[in-house]
DNA sequence: CGGGGTCGTTGTTGTAAATCAATGTCGCCA
DNA sequence: TGGCGACATTGATTTACAACAACGACCCCG
């Protein structure tokens, strides 16, 4: 059972920010990115950092959300769950992406830790206030939400028009270059936190589906199945299916 | 075969935008329903309005686009093609939206005319300028991409988790609420100006597929197809199947 | 008024993926 | 160390939808 919860980070108020922000991983990455000194420190002020253990909720569906999230460390997962108990992941959010762009209107998800989490964590009235202060960084939400919503339009010919392995391979490659922007450089063995329900979740597949598509890919040497990831061994071939 | 090319509407120059813009209809659902008067009038001058025939290409996936547009009338559609001809549907454009948010990257797509349809165009430049300069509109600019992007993830998990009756029955309401907004008044009779295998491009399954389920909802007493449109008959079962 | 083109419907068959059902593997804690 | 529980794999079967095929309705234009 996901069990809610956050670990306050705070020892000893806001100077903690500094520190935290300081030798952010993440801060190249996410909105504070396009910032100058003074403006930044006026964000940081605003900034709860939390850790959340694994498979803890940072926020569901029902309840109106009023903080925005930055995550610094760690991967959540964004999803949507139909009455019946169906579910449909739309993302996966790793360190230095935003939570709380498509949580304007009524339309709700939810977030939970897939991995522990740490995040940056701004009340949504002043983030927004802020914002409008700053065109600078409105500027950057805006940039960030054409992205995503760029994306987001690839996954929707992903789950419409993909077969299975298209599917697994695209999600593959996506997520192998995800991690080359976090690190600053592309590995052949790609980390997958989440597990294979996830992953399913995710493609609009089932479990047994991701799993078969998974290993027929390794048996046809494109791919070796390492605990928590795979390792590219084709990447040629993957991404010939990725793009067909 | 669709063929590229538009009819300028201008027919002495800038004034004409005024006229058009005094007497829009799609104003205040539009990114120009944001600014106050003379911030309107320097945006004006940057329109040049344009009518594109049914079937006409507004632009495509290869070329980058330099432009951003408005619908002002008539019904656009938003695709993307696979290397195989395979094509999904990411939306439809209806008057007052906006389209150009999510060209920023080298993630295009196409869009072609689905009924004869009039637009604001922008140079991409020029609006993207106007929009620094005016945080109001960026403001404006940022909600709407935040709500396409809800919008996004709703369609994901249309795409990646719901049956076909269901995805139907989302589809009708989803542009019957959509036509609402724009004439002020719900309509039991949905207009569908785009032809069954748009619907099926946009909902991830096939021509046949749409017409079967269309018919077995008519044969259910759901709805009634007529001539471009099906007319709501059982509105609540109708809600029931969607938000299953 | 007739014929061709586009679009939609309907019937049949095929198949990718879902579903149902064991079984296997690993890690954790008693 | 042994067993429980979560997660993953594998196999058998079913099914929703795709694919293929044929036909029908409508419209436009000659």
């Amino acid at each position: 059972m996901v069990h809610l919860g956050a670990i306050d980070t705070r020892t000893h108020g806001a100077c903690d920010c500094g520190d935290l922000c300081r030798g952010c991983e993440a801060r190249a990455l996410s909105v504070c990115g396009s910032l100058e000194d003074e403006a930044f420190t006026g964000l940081q002020k605003l900034n709860h950092p939390l850790n959340f253990p694994a498979r803890s909720v940072l926020f569901n569906q029902e309840t109106p959300v009023r903080h925005v999230f930055t995550v610094v460390h760690g991967v959540v997962r964004l999803y949507k769950l139909l009455p019946d108990g169906r579910r449909q992941i739309v993302g996966f959010a790793l360190p230095g992406d935003f939570l709380g762009l498509a949580l304007a209107d009524g339309y709700g998800f939810c977030a939970d830790a897939v991995t522990p989490v740490t995040v940056c964590r701004f009340s949504r009235d002043h983030f927004g206030d802020y914002a409008d202060d700053h065109p600078q960084m409105l500027r950057r939400l805006h940039d960030m939400a054409t992205h995503e919503l760029a994306l987001a339009q690839q996954q929707m010919v992903l789950l419409g028009r993909r077969d299975a392995e298209e599917k697994l391979a695209s999600f593959l490659l996506g997520l192998q270059k995800r991690w080359a922007r976090i690190s600053g450089r592309t590995s052949v063995t790609i980390d997958l936190p989440m597990g294979r329900q996830d992953i399913a979740d995710f493609l609009g597949l089932t479990i047994e589906t991701v799993s078969r598509t998974l290993n027929r890919m390794a048996r046809d040497k494109l791919i070796v199945i390492v605990p928590d990831g795979v390792r590219v061994m084709d990447a040629a071939r993957l991404e010939a299916i990725a793009s067909a």
